[in-house]
RNA sequence: UGACCGAUGGUGUAACGGUAGCACUACAGUUUUUGGAGCUGUCUGUCAAGGUUCGAAUCCUUGUCGGUCAACCA
């Protein structure tokens, strides 16, 4: 089972733009060969397939390098963000299959050294106190053709910079009145430079610091400086960010900071065809109960894919598969369909369910009579173990199965056809019964003995079903899902229409299913094939009354396709 | 009409001046007691125009198109 480690040939494959630069990094013997990156979210939601993607990058970059990674809360804004946020993100990086460096790190515990850092930087001349509002500095700041204006208090003494600063921290302004602004360079064609926003001044309970400070660093002045501090070697964010490095060097630069300078890359972060990314889009879907919270099995949060089904190793593979470059992208959710096929078509255990029934009754078999029948767990699997499939005269086989005026290319279930019942025996079908109205309430067929699976039998026939025994089978709750959107893209539809407009109203539907008794009992999270149907993984809602399934993904279905095509 | 970044099949991603490859998708064949899975094959690609070179996806120039930036968000 185990991949030899001996990658030395197969390391000629192509290295992605970041591998490159770390491995160059680790020839010139910058950093003293040593790579330390950082995985820096902001706990003000829940983690999504994206930040799955880059916590791959990160840790795997690291790790494949004999390097470490930091996690590390971004805790700049106390009014946005909460522990509940913090433990579901540590949970699901574990969950992803992570180790970070201990202990987790929170830019909050720099805040004393932010501090000092300022201090310096108002002491050379290049942070100053600013008493503009914020509506005055928007104003002030021009555009990205036209330069800003100078702040009129940009030039205040050192001294009174200094007095100033400390008079903001012991309390003494009101939210708003002040800030500390970088002293840059206001006609700079980057608008980043324009004299930037260091700290403002928030009167806010700190999730971790309480209520010791009253004025918290912006983005841009904590982060550079908090990968400093770590000791990171690859700052490694996405291309939005690509403009801020600007002046992520010049902090570094006026803070004199020379050696074990960390460096900002940026890679082009993930897009999903028929899903959103955006938190905020996201967490209006959970505020107006489009679904049912940031775990609801559509999302593409983690916690969503992980109670939809998909498995770490799966997305870890999507994330190796789908690759990293600087270009704007939007991957086939059919890419990550296929990682969590591939991962359970090798793992999971296959059951017989039937979700749509109608009745089957086997006329010349025995009334009462029940045979128990051998059948591989898993036939993908040489170690497979076996179970037994309770077989008798009643039975239920889906209704899409069967039909009575069958196209060319139907190998199921028809009048006067004959096809295999998987594991047990081919049947012919002679008649079917119906209600008043025509639907069909029965069918009525007849077995032959000499066919039964594992005997050497002549009888050859174009369909195998699936089927359970009515009497030996389990009703089950099913909650079929699907995209979550009719559109690829439903951001980008047009300019008149919200993504909203195309959320799939059929992306839930519940049906009752019946299935064999291995299926029962089982814990949340394990993942089954439901032959020819797909894959299904325990539902946490499910209790000692009511087993609930929920579709993880769809086995292909070449049937529905030749259908289409008429 | 600023700065920065990007452009390779339908979608992603390689090729680092020397045969445009891989994966997903789609399609076809093969196999099959899952119309699944597997196996084999096919289709479709270097944004444009110039230049350098024996040779350019790759280097240079110009253009075109796309993305990001004007929160006291990250």
């Amino acid at each position: 089972m185990e991949k030899p480690d001996n990658k030395t040939n197969e390391n000629k494959t192509s290295l992605n733009f970041l591998e490159q630069i770390v491995e160059n990094d680790i020839q010139s013997g910058k950093h003293g060969g040593k790579v330390l990156t950082r995985f820096p979210p902001e706990p003000n939601g829940y983690l999504h397939i994206g930040h799955a993607k880059s916590i791959c990058l990160n840790f795997g970059l690291a790790k494949k390098y004999n390097g470490k990674t930091n996690l590390r809360f971004d805790d700049t804004n106390p009014t946005k963000e909460s522990t509940e946020y913090v433990d579901a993100i540590r949970e699901d990086v574990k969950w992803l299959g992570f180790q970070w460096q201990e202990p987790v790190w929170y830019a909050s515990d720099y805040f004393d050294k932010l501090y000092e850092f300022a201090e310096y930087l108002i002491k050379k001349g290049k942070a100053f106190v600013c008493d503009m509002t914020a509506e005055e500095m928007s104003k002030g700041r021009g555009t990205p053709q036209i330069p800003g204006v100078e702040s009129p208090w940009r030039n205040r003494s050192v001294e009174e910079n200094l007095d100033l600063f400390k008079r903001m921290r012991e309390g003494e302004f009101k939210d708003g009145e002040k800030v500390l602004r970088a002293r840059i360079d206001m006609a700079s064609p980057n608008m980043h430079m324009r004299d930037p926003v260091m700290y403002r001044i928030m009167h806010a309970h700190h999730h971790r610091t309480g209520n010791e400070w009253c004025i918290y660093p912006m983005y841009d002045w904590a982060h550079g400086q908090s990968d400093y501090i770590e000791g990171i070697t690859h700052s490694i964010c996405t291309l939005e960010f690509e403009n801020h490095r600007p002046l992520y060097e010049w902090f570094l630069d006026n803070l004199d900071i020379t050696e074990n300078r960390p460096r900002q890359y940026e890679f082009a972060r993930l897009n999903l065809t028929y899903t959103i990314m955006s938190k905020r889009k996201l967490l209006q879907l959970v505020d107006e109960k489009y679904v049912k919270g940031w775990n609801d099995p559509r999302m593409p949060t983690v916690s969503g894919l992980r109670r939809r089904g998909y498995t770490p190793a799966s997305i870890r593979a999507f994330a190796e598969k789908v690759g990293v470059a600087k270009r704007e992208n939007v991957i086939d959710v059919s890419l990550l369909e296929y990682c969590i096929k591939e991962d359970l078509n090798k793992n999971a255990s296959r059951v017989m369910t039937v979700l749509n029934p109608v009745k089957l009754v086997i006329d010349n078999y025995p009334e009462g009579k029940t045979e128990q029948l051998p059948v591989k767990v898993n036939p993908e699997d040489p170690e497979s173990c076996f179970k037994m499939v309770s077989f008798s005269r009643e039975l239920y086989i889906e209704r899409e199965d069967f039909m009575e005026n069958p196209p060319k290319k139907f190998f199921r279930m028809a009048p006067g056809t004959e096809v295999r019942l998987k594991y047990a025996y081919v049947v012919r079908c002679d008649s079917v019964v119906k209600d008043y109205e025509g639907n069909i309430t029965e069918i009525h067929c007849t077995y032959f003995p000499e066919t039964k699976s594992g005997l050497p039998s002549d009888k050859k026939v174009k369909g195998t079903l699936h089927w359970v025994s009515i009497s030996h089978s389990y009703e089950i709750e099913v909650r079929l899902y699907d995209r979550l959107f009719t559109e690829p893209e439903p951001e980008n539809v047009s300019e008149d229409t919200d993504f909203k407009d195309f959320l799939n109203p059929d992306s839930l539907k519940v049906v009752t299913g019946y299935t064999e008794p291995v299926a029962i009992g089982l814990r949340p999270g394990k993942s089954l094939q439901f032959e020819r149907l797909g894959y299904f993984v325990v539902d946490p809602d499910s209790n000692d009354e009511k087993m609930v399934y929920n579709r993880v993904v769809p086995l292909r279905d070449s049937w529905a396709k030749i259908e289409q095509k008429g």
